[in-house]
DNA sequence: TTAAAAAAGGGGGAAAACCCTTATTTTTTA
DNA sequence: TAAAAAATAAGGGTTTTCCCCCTTTTTTAA
């Protein structure tokens, strides 16, 4: 019998071997390339020496030099008919949702069950597609709340990144060669625009929402 | 031949799995007890029906209800021959220092080869601890340095945690019963001791030392 | 090409944050 | 138990943040 083919791509050296264990383990797939980050797997996938073309990619989404995120998107732009499962810790809505935006066809916690990510991998094989009840809770919200992710223009990010360092207002305008009183106003509009109250709350929301990392 | 035992105590199932694998394929170890997080351990090493004792134990950090240097902690503590072995993908200098405080023999990150795990185990058992060279520059780093992880009071954690949220100091104030000088003067002193000029300051050193969570 | 919208900037003022100094009260310890 | 240390609190500032309401400039779209 013929397997399908797997790339795991994974920061985690233990983790990726350990993972990769467990899918050859399973009957109807094989591992045949593991690699560190999205970096390696576009390099892979861009070499037409080596050409590989595995049926499925499971994928992490916190990695070094190239994200999950990124790859994910990378691949649904030039090769359209890649099948991403992504396996991930990251369990916040946003995370999920931007994987799912970028073109995965499912979304696995690391706090899942063999036989689950084995089930998975088989129904994104023939359905094209693996949502657990959560994820499907997740993107059932998503659509119903309206549109809950709010857009922030580029100068808006910039500011709120200096928002979140010990630079005064002032500093700030300085830096992004504005006004104090422009610093003013996009201040006002993003502690309208995100429900906060005042500095603090504007610095909470860009980490969550990991626009600022500490 | 009698091999040691192994408990493992991670809370994402795929991963504990995974390394178990891992662990069971080694000629020298067998793992005896998956846990989903340090309270489930604990429950079994204070059962004196199941009396569990092995020989080793590896250890997650971040986990739910209660996580890896708590559990650490507690087994020094009641089981002071129990081997830790921690094994984390927190590569940072705070994390590494409070487990190795705790009592962990050792510390692996998730990055590391089948080989070296093995090797860790080996050496755990055999000399009572493993360090890679990366724990152990940090660990000269800590010890040359002074001592740089600075002890905050229990009122000071309390309100550094508050100072991470929206509300006013007058508001802090009232929280904790105090007079909204006192809180000038707590503030005044956490800025000198941890060397920041503002709330977002203090904000960043909560976060970044895991005081506060967002 | 003109109207509308968005971005940038300003005046002025109240509230909160920040800073320095000093004074009680409570706790620790020599 | 007296002296030292730490916690609590106040007085009296300056600076920064926050919040209105308004004008000018630039960009977008009808």
């Amino acid at each position: 019998m013929q397997k399908y083919t797997v790339a795991i791509v994974e920061d985690h050296l233990l983790l990726s071997q350990a993972i990769g264990n467990i899918v050859d383990s399973f009957d109807e797939f094989e591992v045949i390339c593991l690699c560190n980050n999205g970096k390696e797997l576009i390099d892979k996938f861009s070499d037409s020496n080596k050409n590989i073309t595995p049926d499925i990619i499971l994928m992490d989404i916190n990695m070094p030099i190239m994200n999950g995120i990124e790859t994910t998107e990378w691949l649904t732009k030039h090769h359209s008919d890649a099948k991403v499962l992504a396996l991930s810790v990251e369990d916040d809505e946003i995370t999920i949702l931007k994987m799912l935006r970028a073109g995965a066809k499912g979304y696995l916690l690391k706090d899942t069950e063999k036989s689950i990510l084995e089930h998975a991998l088989l129904e994104v094989i023939k359905n094209g597609f693996y949502h657990t009840r959560d994820v499907t809770n997740i993107l059932m919200n998503s659509i119903s709340g309206e549109q809950k992710s709010i857009q922030l223009k580029e100068k808006e990010l910039i500011f709120i990144k200096y928002a979140c360092t010990e630079m005064t207002y002032k500093e700030i305008a300085d830096k992004m060669f504005l006004s104090p009183k422009t610093i003013d106003g996009y201040r006002q509009v993003l502690f309208e625009k995100l429900g906060v109250k005042n500095r603090i709350g504007l610095a909470m929301y860009a980490i969550r929402n990991k626009i600022f990392t500490p």
